[in-house]
Parts: structure tokens; C-alpha cells; sequence
DNA sequence: TTGACATATTCATATTTTTTAATATGTTGG
DNA sequence: CCAACATATTAAAAAATATGAATATGTCAA
């Protein structure tokens, strides 16, 4: 973590990278992890409500990104409660939106 | 550019980000972004050279950048000069070397 | 114009993702 | 235990990507 650039990443990091990548390249996951992003933690419920997604979509995006370590959860009682563990999809939301203009947004 | 976050991203701005970073979600064309970043402009046969790659493969990766912005190029004579034009990519080449260790370095 | 070099395109196939629908599992209160 | 609610899993078809081989285009110098 942190460190400095030396040299040419190997493959096999960057085949991880990209694997990481993969996991925010859709608009969906994206939408996902910009609500994660202001609420911090949110149940599945709540994420279904806010964007209007099927239920079965939302889980199956929330577990794709938790498998590589982008999300985690914890029950609740009946419910789960995701947020970001992986700063990388923050930074990266921020990059895009950083060259965002006003009218990317709503 | 250089904006302030403002409420939600409309879904077609998620859905063109989505489409920048699947173009960077791919080992082979994160290896061709690290070496434009180091290199600033290079021909493609530079990089067929430091990568390896098949020349197909290299002309074709670079293509694709290229028809979303993320890289632009230039003919010299027999050569075709490509360099970065999406400070985006460099952004997010960082954000993943940032949470690098020294054992994901050649 | 021809040959040699540099790059781009095309096409068929293999592989991965996405999408949708149906169904299963887990949890709690009564 | 049984409803009900919350979430997860599975499977099949459609769509998008990746891969690799062959070939085309463009440029220059002789």
C-alpha cells in the first residue's frame, strides 16, 4: 500500500487490476457504489428501493464485487448490510467524477 | 471538468464511464497505458517490442482507446505516434498502483 | 512502380458477461 | 413450526468481448 512506482507492474497484478476494473465498468455496479458511497452502509433493500434495479440484480452485483474484495456485509437480523471496503472504488468514482461536467448530473 | 459532486449521475453519464474503464479493465491494455504514461508518445512497434504482444493484438487494443478519447495518435511517416489524451486513465492507472505492494513489481 | 516496412482491418471462433425468470435459503415473530 | 420478509442462488438464452490467423492499407525509398 502506498508505495512508490518501481518499475513495471507483473502481469498477474495487473490481470487483478483489471479484474477489479471489470467489476465497476458497469453503469449499475457504478450506481451501486455511488449510493454505498453516501450512505456508507445500506441494506440491500434500501439499494433496491433507490435505484429501482430488481432485487435478484442488485444481489448478484453486490456479491460480484464482494467476491473480490470491493464490498463487504454483515447481517443484521433479517438484513444485510453492505458498504465499501476496497478505497479503490472510491478513488476511482472520484476520478470519473472529477472530469464530470453539471450536466452529468441529475 | 473539475466539478463539485452535485446529487446523483444521470445514468447515461454511469453508462459512458462504464465504457472508459472496461477499455481499462484489460491486463494487456493497462500494460500499454503504463508504458504511454512512462514514454509520454510512442510508435507501435515500440510497443509490440516492450510488450511481447502480437502486432494485431497491440494495433487493435489501441484502437479501441482511441475511438472513446482515451488515447490519440499521430503519423510520422511509416510510424503511428499514440500518446494519452484522457488524464482519466492516468488517474485511475494511479489509483491502482497507489494500493500496490512491492511484490506486484517486476 | 516496386519492395519492404509499419500499421490496420476483417472474419470466424471461443469465451465471458449480461439479462431474465424462477426458485432457494435464511431470519424473525407469532 | 409456520408465515412473511429479506436476500441469495441457479440456469438458460442473448449479447458483448476476446483471440488468432489472414490479409489489407499506407508510406517511403530506390
Amino acid at each position: 500500500m502506498n508505495c512508490i512506482r518501481q518499475g513495471k507492474l507483473k502481469i498477474e497484478s495487473l490481470e487483478r487490476a483489471a479484474e477489479t476494473l471489470k467489476l465497476l465498468a458497469h453503469p449499475q455496479r457504478l450506481r451501486l457504489i455511488e449510493i454505498l458511497e453516501r450512505e456508507t452502509e445500506v441494506p440491500v433493500h434500501t439499494l433496491v428501493e433507490e435505484t429501482g434495479f430488481p432485487q435478484a440484480v442488485v444481489s448478484q452485483h453486490l456479491n460480484q464485487m464482494r467476491r473480490v474484495g470491493l464490498l463487504g456485509a454483515e447481517r443484521r437480523g433479517k438484513e444485510m448490510w453492505y458498504s465499501i471496503t476496497d478505497p479503490r472504488a472510491l478513488s476511482i468514482l472520484n476520478c470519473i467524477c472529477t472530469h464530470c461536467s453539471e450536466g452529468d448530473f441529475e
